[in-house]
RNA sequence: GCGGAUGUGGUGAAAUUGGUAUACACGCCAGACUUAGGAUCUGGUGCCGCAAGGCGUGGAGGUUCAAGUCCUCUCAUCCGCACCA
């Protein structure tokens, strides 16, 4: 029979559908393992990044099957989020239709594609349901004081009307629409997520096991911890005056407390309280307060392209010198980061140094290089000894810092800090198309939280979508309400939740029965049973958004009570992304290749049977034609080829002894693609390596015509491939073998036994010729051999060394 | 600037961790079968050389009987963060 992918694919797409193949057993006596993908936005159409993510993990679920685990392999749609809206005022379609058409038809896509979903724990972070219990937590958080209400300067997007975290601003720009990020101040609703930074931090010690160093690093650079000495700068009595006697002092923060002896000036943000109040009280030139709005009207990309500074004509105290020093605004001084004050060191730090020679201030060295003299021009930023520092002279600066800091905290006029880069989370979203924060504002009673039998708070259908201000907070009736502590009138809450919210905790969802899902959340037996999750599959673009989320919520909920530890993903596995032409694929590029196109082509089997093949799964993959024509070659030939093999109820039993070289051969190969696939299936991830080893067997096997030996190849390989290639693993499987062989397979050790070895001689470590010999060989015979094979090499040498390493090969070492 | 990676044939990539470099595949070349081939099958294919042989894992050193693998220096590319005090 002809192959024909569309034929044999159908049959099996729905003989897993008509038996709930993939469904989970509630029986939590059985060994675990979650298997999870990064579920996707519903963006309409499923691309080539999807495709690789889902074959990677449906390849470990249905491996993990076949062990005779129990599987939870999920798939949901992280389904709120802007595209929505944007499409609702591009097209005037409905956000909600918009988005439950896309769903329904990348479900098709995934189902041809034969992953092995769930399909009873299918969800969309749009459904009620799931709001419901989203805004349940939400007030459990506000409750706790994790959630708070605040003003703020916000990062705000003017394409796409709505306010950013931190995290989504890519080089001041808008993450999803490039459009270049303004400040804006108004009220907006933060998860305390700095309370959990330390954590966040000590955690990532667990994962180093599970998760890629890069991941690591980025999250811990983007927490950014760093220890040092705060301590207040107070004002001379002239410039005291000059404030108003508004202000004593400010505060700073230093990671170098040992340059403090050589600390000749001081800067504040331009954004600064201080210089907030001389501008409003116009206490400054009309030329410098120009000069002041100029920088703070300049964007922090602009500010990195040159130093500036102005002078305040105001003059601080050194804490331990008494030395007069003067206060600059600097526009490198950032408002959001420590105190947004910051005292200088030009000797001593790079920025300090450029800043005052600008300005031809003071440089004043307190620390030289334990051997001799600091480079001139430029500042000295390493480990030395400190001069200039009264007691402290002689020191070397690194261990100085613990004593500065101690004595500050004993004469009380500092102490030691630590700061982080590290923002709360501000999550409240000023669009439509998102979870309602579930808050009324009451005038009598401030702002409050819903009653949890009031959820959820569901979004209106009847909405206009415009692209101009909130739909929410135009709508006629929606914001109007009863204050569910007075009862009085009142306005609910028109924000909607950052989507990000949504994907912080669905991996806890899907561990809700079928049985769960309408009653709970989830129940505390199915999220012990089924965390964390044993490998989580995804895009490298979410290490610091997505991941350091749901690890934060995990905590939260651990505090909360609802689970029992502290880390949602055990093991973690970044794919590379998939190119074409040498660049990612896009639509903007033009360089996309459409899934279903190719499973129209060649058969899902084929895409899948490529995507695995031409790179490991970790490294950027390359879309090449006829790579995917050479992978559609190999599925007709496995196919093809199976017409050897004679159906059988068990694996044959063969007598290896009695076999012929290509015989053993072929059994050898096999075998070692069996040991193979399971070493990458477990560890090591690397298909590409499997799936060659699948190749090497197929070609042994056709260099031989034993019957039994082409059965028992087939009865093996085509259960490792199951998981690459399951529809035409499973065709053949059924015809042949009564599906029996999609299990776990066992190993046998006597076809790796032979009785010859050929060993590589080498002379001086050159690889000259090879020999062949018996197995149990003594290490005297085998050099005989060997010095006899490479005799022409030896001629008129002397013989100084010679090495026998087992299995391998001979060396011999020679001189003259 | 700081951090994380990666450099191996014409191409995608292997190499059980210090032990025969280039498995597997793509491409290319030749042959067979064909009316035909963008089908199928067989064989060949790191580079230089007629050969013997020499050279080969970004580059330069080093350790070792033996280095793609370990050490030192260096170059290039990619990614992340970036005036974080």
């Amino acid at each position: 029979m002809e192959y024909s992918a569309k034929t044999i694919e159908k049959k099996w797409q729905n003989y897993w559908k008509e038996n709930d193949s993939f469904e989970p057993s509630e029986d939590f006596t059985k060994d675990k393992k979650y298997i999870l993908s990064m579920f996707p936005f519903p963006s309409g159409r499923l691309h080539m990044g999807h495709v690789r993510n889902y074959s990677i993990s449906d390849a470990l679920a249905r491996y993990y099957r076949q062990q005779g685990k129990n599987v939870l392999h999920p798939i949901g749609f992280d389904s709120f989020g802007m595209p929505a809206e944007n499409a609702a005022i591009k097209n005037g379609s409905h956000p909600k239709g918009w988005t439950y058409d896309n769903i329904d038809y990348m479900k098709n896509e995934f189902y041809s594609l034969g992953f092995s979903f769930s399909r009873k724990r299918e969800m969309a972070t749009s459904d009620e349901l799931y709001t419901k219990f989203e805004q349940s937590f939400i007030i459990d958080m506000y409750e706790k004081g994790l959630l708070y209400r605040e003003k703020g300067l916000l990062n705000w997007c003017p394409n796409d009307q709505t306010v950013l975290a931190n995290e989504q601003v890519i080089d001041g720009c808008c993450w999803r629409c490039d459009t270049p990020v303004v400040k804006k101040d108004m009220n907006q609703y933060y998860f305390k997520i700095t309370k959990y930074a330390d954590e966040l931090i000590a955690d990532l010690k667990k994962l180093e096991d599970g998760w890629p160093k890069q991941v690591l690093t980025m999250q811990d650079n983007w927490i950014g911890k760093s220890n040092g000495l705060a301590f207040d700068l107070f004002f001379d009595e002239d410039s005291k005056a000059k404030l108003d006697t508004k202000f004593e002092s400010f505060d700073v923060f230093t990671t170098r407390p040992d340059t403090i002896y050589g600390v000749s000036y001081t800067a504040l943000a331009p954004e600064h309280a201080i210089v907030s109040y001389m501008l409003d009280n116009k206490l400054l030139s009309k030329d410098i307060i120009t000069q002041i709005n100029t920088m703070k009207a300049t964007s922090s990309i602009d500010r990195q392209k040159e130093k500036s500074g102005i002078s305040l004509g105001l003059n601080v105290v050194h804490p331990l010198t008494g030395r007069s020093i003067p206060v600059w605004i600097a526009n490198f001084v950032l408002m959001d980061y420590g105190s947004g004050a910051v005292m200088a060191v030009p000797a001593h730090d790079d920025r300090d140094y450029d800043f005052a020679k600008k300005y031809d201030l003071e440089i004043n060295a307190v620390i030289k290089p334990f051997d001799g003299k600091a480079e001139e021009g430029k500042a000295f930023t390493e480990v030395g000894e400190l001069f200039n520092s009264q007691e402290f002279d002689g020191m070397n600066s690194k261990k100085s810092q613990y004593n500065i800091i101690k004595m500050f905290e004993e004469k009380a006029i500092g102490k030691k800090t630590t700061n982080y880069k590290l923002k709360d989370w501000g999550v409240s979203r000023q669009r439509y198309w998102g979870a309602p924060i579930p808050f009324v504002h009451c005038d009598t009673c401030g702002l409050v939280m819903e009653q949890k039998e009031n959820l959820p708070i569901a979004l209106p259908d009847d909405v206009e979508i415009t692209g101009e201000g909130n739909p929410l907070e135009n709508h006629p009736t929606w914001k109007h309400c009863a204050c569910p502590a007075c009862g009085k009138d009142a306005i609910r809450e028109t924000d909607t939740m950052d989507t990000f919210v949504e994907s912080s905790w669905y991996f806890l969802r899907f561990c809700a029965s079928p049985e769960t899902l309408q009653k709970a959340a989830f129940t505390q037996d199915e999220i012990k049973y089924w965390m964390g999750v044993d490998h989580y599959i995804g895009g490298i673009e979410h290490a610091v958004l997505h991941l350091l989320y749901a690890r934060f919520f995990t905590k939260v909920f651990r505090d909360l009570g609802y689970l029992e530890f502290d880390e949602p993903f055990d093991n973690l596995l970044t794919q590379g992304m998939v190119l074409k032409d040498g660049s990612k694929m896009s639509k903007s590029k033009g360089n996309t290749v459409d899934p279903d196109a190719i499973i129209e082509k060649y058969g899902a089997d084929t895409a899948r049977l490529f995507i695995l093949f031409a790179a490991p799964p970790t490294q950027e993959l390359e879309w090449n034609d006829s790579g995917v024509e050479g992978s559609f070659k190999f599925i007709k030939r496995f196919h093809d080829r199976s017409s050897h093999v004679v159906a059988c109820g068990s694996i044959p039993s063969i007598t290896h002894a009695t076999l012929s070289k290509e015989e053993k051969f072929a059994r050898k190969k096999v075998y070692e693609a069996l040991v193979r696939a399971n070493e990458v299936y477990e560890q090591k991830h690397t298909f590409n390596t499997m799936i060659a080893g699948v190749m090497e067997a197929m070609n042994a096997l056709n260099a031989q015509t034993n019957s039994d030996v082409w059965s028992e190849g087939y009865w093996i390989l085509s259960s490792i491939m199951e998981p690459v290639i399951p529809h035409v693993a499973s065709e053949i499987s059924e015809k042949y073998f009564g599906l029996k062989n999609l299990s776990k397979q066992v190993v046998l050790e006597e076809v790796f036994v032979e009785d010859t070895l050929t060993l590589g001689v080498s002379i001086n470590g050159k690889r000259r010729t090879e020999i062949e010999i018996p197995t149990d060989e003594s290490k005297e015979n085998i050099i005989t051999i060997a010095k006899e094979a490479a005799s022409k090499w030896l001629e008129g040498k002397e013989i100084i060394k010679e090495i026998v390493v087992p299995k391998k090969l001979v060396n011999i070492v020679v001189k003259g």
